[in-house]
DNA sequence: GGCAAAGCAAGAGCACTGCTCTCGTTTTTG
DNA sequence: CAAAAACGAGAGCAGTGCTCTTGCTTTGCC
């Protein structure tokens, strides 16, 4: 099928995609998605600006290429960060995994900003990205899985009004799963983004000076709000979600 | 002090000035922040470009003329959907001015990816916006108090190392609110906009279909983590720790 | 009043952008 | 080997933010 060889200019053509989306990348590191100029990258790699439309029509395609990009890094961190808290407790590895896309945001917040800020173009991210979109979450639902088909998990309270959509939304994402767990995880996943893009995008500032502390805090809140619950104790500060409900 | 009068050059001052930012404001509604051009406004107020440039310095200032007041118009939406939940309980309230923060994000996107999505230039708002970025959130704070000095209010679990900086928080946010509250209260904030951020930029695509109904639950929830209780519930079963009995 | 100073509008122009089109050249393919 | 496809470069178009200069009008001061 080609995947290499077949001639020696499909192999440059790979090979120069692979350049432009590297030095795009470091402009975007470098000055963020808005700054980003085709231009500038075909002058740095020695190319006509138009030379460059041979590999991506448009400066928007470029940024789409980033974006899956930018999805598949952060669900690698977030992987890693599950990978090496595997021999802890749900609540723990859950923090972790927060805690590494929270540490990919800080370390990449361009491309953070990328995914999960303004929409760039005239919005409508195409179909390709959706996967990459989904690995950073799969994580999360993954170590709830785990939770459940282990120690336990608690199932959060569920109005009735909201079950039809719960259930649509476990079968779609994990069949497995309570609907109640995944609804509430799906919340609690668009929360911690907004957590993480508070942070980044300065709306802490002059507001929120411990900014380890009070994420790790506030995740473990989190935990507990998708139904996570401590194996042996409870001495530090756990309880306090849903536990009673009535109106 | 001369708020008005002082010639006729002033008042056509004030007058340009408040044209430039509506024209402004509807290339952003229409066409969003990136899109946005000076020389376009121009042109439509039928002005040379280079006339604009006495009006606002360059086209940060004018973005941010347009920040403070879409900060201010989102805390008067906040403010109205507070009024209009006066006589029902401390988490109706509170869900209602979610619901009001997020309708009005709904109804002005693009204003609202303006001050909550990435931010536009190199970074650092200026100082000015700050005063009309805490009008919203402040509204949130009210509620809990109103409910501090009513009903009642459960103290959220606070650990021991987040204790100083939740005391730091209090002394500025809102002195006369047990810092568990205000802590909590910070970080619930930030997730609601992660709820909204997610519906609005997309990420919920394909996975929320009901979004009414979610948004609904999900704040609600949010409600009981910041200590709001039910009132028919009656008082919170234990002063230092909350009750969570069911778990 | 008169008059200098300040505020203002307009135009030209600079450096930059995304993108298109054309024109030779090189590589692949039938 | 020749036709076809891919490629690189250049010129060019329409647009951008922003600056500078040139006249004109409105202020404020003596």
């Amino acid at each position: 099928m080609s995947s290499t060889a077949h001639g020696a200019r499909a192999r440059a053509r790979i090979e120069i995609t692979a350049a432009i989306k590297e030095e795009a990348r470091r402009q975007l590191a470098k000055e963020g998605a808005v700054k980003l100029s085709l231009r500038a990258v075909a002058r740095e790699l020695g190319m006509a600006s138009s030379a460059l439309y041979r590999y991506f029509p448009s400066r928007d395609d470029l940024l789409t290429a980033l974006i899956i990009d930018a999805y598949d890094s952060l669900g690698a961190a977030a992987e890693a960060a599950r990978d090496a808290a595997a021999d802890v407790g749900p609540v723990r590895r859950w923090t972790a995994v927060c805690e590494g896309v929270r540490g990919w945001a800080l370390g990449h917040p361009h491309e953070y900003a990328l995914i999960y800020g303004t929409p760039v173009p005239g919005y409508t991210a195409p179909e390709t990205t959706v996967p990459a979109a989904a690995r950073s979450a799969l994580v999360a639902i993954g170590i709830l899985r785990d939770a459940h088909q282990g120690l336990g998990l608690a199932k959060p309270p569920l109005p009735a009004e909201l079950r039809p959509e719960a259930v649509r939304m476990a079968a779609d994402l994990a069949p497995d799963l309570p609907p109640e767990v995944v609804a509430t995880m799906v919340a609690a996943w668009a929360q911690l983004f907004g957590l993480i893009g508070f942070e980044l995008f300065g709306q802490f500032n002059r507001v929120v000076e411990d900014r380890d502390t009070f994420f790790r805090h506030a995740v473990g809140q989190l935990a507990h709000t998708v139904g996570l619950v401590y194996p042996q104790q409870g001495p530090v500060a756990t309880p306090g979600g849903p536990a009673a409900e009535s109106s």
